[in-house]
DNA sequence: CTGAAAGCGCTTACAG
DNA sequence: CTGAAAGCGCTTACAG
């Protein structure tokens, strides 16, 4: 019970005393509650201004001993990649340095192969009492339809990874999905000589006219019209997410024509690498995304020649930083939040933080 | 007055009620403070054990009540370079960051030119009640002799930036220095053909035989050793650094000899750059570090090719908290944490953190 | 070696 | 609109 030596540090209690009132009062104004005469708020606001007084956040938790409840909405990790142990692990991650302040996280997946998951996966949420939600909101229209239910119940909520403009989200972490294809463009500009042709190739099993995949590709062709290269490129969409259906796609578009370099839109370049390795094709350029295991072998053995990264670990942290500095530190936070564009080449691989 | 109705929430109460001892004695097992009969701790450990108890950091915080100072030592941004901002800069935001937790943190600078204020200020550090130090030893004889100071006082000290082995440290923050010379002969063997020659530069005024930056130049030799490359390497130590200096050492080495590309070892590669561009010499390639907005201007005008950069902010912003870890959670440190090597060119510094 | 109680700086009912 | 007091989950002297 040692006391306060250094009378001088301010906290409600010296506010209270000079403002002639009980802390009850200065508590009031300094969390914006009603019940004040405006005399009084006028007379304590004045103080805490004079003294620059900053409230001890500690003991502000410690008190108001509330919990706040989050929900992470996220596709789960597919047999085809593991991207999404990388946003999984930052939600963690985040979750396990905010517990201690009454935050629980409590996370839901859905499948990306499959919308309805999606839909089943947010309904829950909805039933259950949460004061804020973090999701990848991939399927534009069922996400659409799960935030609207939010808004009304007035619970915030973060997109991550991709963007659905004009939803009144409280932000967006994630990649810029445009400049990365846009980068990818000039990076394969380097690659190739004028006349080269490039295939371009989404491996998603739902690619609806908003998929988050077409934002890279609109990118990727921005780059050559914008710098009048005249590259043919051909696009194909493959919808079967699983080797074979790749390998087949793959093989009869380059038995057709004669292709110098691939862009994959996702992680899945690795099918590619993969089927390029087998045919002993690998003289032909491939550009992907993300560090991952499988990617980073074919990375080693110059199949891939680069990977495009985009911090995914990071937009499950933030994702859920954001949210807990919203509600709990009521700080302002930025409405977009575009993650790094990160070339990953067999040089640096070994070091990059994922 | 709300009254925790979850009973089955466990604390220090619970713990003693459980135990038939007072909140005290749990205390006293808690924190291993001794005064406590070996039985007694026991049980209480076993109570403990049980019930998968962790304490309440917030309120163990305010109640301790207890304030912990922090010194770091790290040179003032220079004339030359203002490399030296970005760590300036990650420290505090740390340091704001923890500031609600009583942790004050003091800056130091000395200056990179001159060993005596290195030494200087740190008699000032040591004559104050510091709990722990962060320093970039970059003059190893007066680091070791600083720190043998902290550590005979039990001060714990963490290095950035650069590293001195087997030195107590509690850990280092910063880059594998050695490694990202070595990256760096990489990238240059991309750029130049067989028989092209080298030109290495390291500009600093203090270079005795441990400084850093001759790290770096043994990793960036070791790699064509290692890969039997066999060009022509020529190395200047430039100990003046002002513009004039360099440009006239530059000079003297580029009249008498055709180089092809120049690597220089820390941030100051926009003299060098500068040299180039303004005698029209630009086709020279130069690969130099650091994200400073000189080199990125250079790197815009294709005169810098590649910058290599590793996080200088982060290295402060870490080193505070590593401290702080270690202090105030006491968890583990570990004991070396190398930045990532990031290759800058002129497609993706938009997005790069720094 | 052990315990009762005050205190950290806030918030929360409750009474007026 | 305002205040007195208990409480959040710990730690800290002090007394025994």
């Amino acid at each position: 019970m040692k006391k306060n030596i250094e009378t001088e540090l301010v906290g409600v209690k010296e506010i209270a005393r000079r403002a002639e009132v009980a802390i009850a009062t200065v508590d009031r104004v300094l969390n914006n509650r009603k019940g004040v005469s405006a005399k009084t708020k006028e007379k304590i606001l004045g103080i805490i201004k004079e003294l620059d007084y900053k409230p001890n956040i500690m003991a502000r938790r410690l008190a108001s001993n509330k919990t706040l409840k989050f929900a992470v909405l996220i596709p789960k990790v597919s047999e085809e990649t593991d991207y999404w142990k990388a946003p999984l692990e930052g939600v963690k991650n985040a979750a396990s340095e905010i517990k201690d302040y009454g935050i629980i996280v409590d996370i839901y997946f859905f499948d990306q192969n499959n919308k309805l998951t999606f839909s089943t996966e947010a309904v829950k949420i909805l039933e259950k009492d949460y004061q804020g939600v973090i999701l990848a909101p991939m399927f534009e229209e069922e996400s659409i339809s799960f935030i609207q239910k939010c808004y009304i119940k007035n619970i915030p909520y973060v997109f991550i990874n991709s963007d659905i403009d004009e939803q009144n989200s409280l932000c967006y972490i994630g990649p810029n999905l445009y400049q990365s294809g846009y980068l990818a463009g000039h990076l394969i500009s380097y690659l190739i000589s004028e006349k080269q042709k490039i295939l371009l190739v989404n491996i998603s099993k739902e690619i609806d006219p908003h998929h988050h995949l077409l934002r890279k590709e609109e990118g990727f062709r921005a780059y050559f019209n914008v710098n009048h290269k005249e590259n043919d490129l051909i696009k194909i969409d493959i919808k079967e997410t699983d080797y074979l259906s790749v390998k087949q796609k793959i093989a009869e578009v380059l038995t057709q024509t004669s292709i110098d370099i691939i862009f994959v839109t996702n992680s899945r370049v690795s099918s590619v690498a993969r089927y390029l390795e087998e045919t002993g094709q690998s003289h032909i350029k491939l550009i992907g995304y993300d560090f991952l295991e499988e990617n980073i072998n074919y990375l080693k053995k110059n199949v891939i020649d680069f990977l495009i990264c985009q911090k995914p670990q990071e937009q499950g942290y933030k994702g859920i930083m954001a949210l807990y500095n919203f509600l709990v530190n009521s700080s302002a936070v930025d409405k977009q939040n575009y993650m790094p564009i990160d070339i990953i080449t067999k040089e640096n691989y070994k070091f990059y933080k994922n």
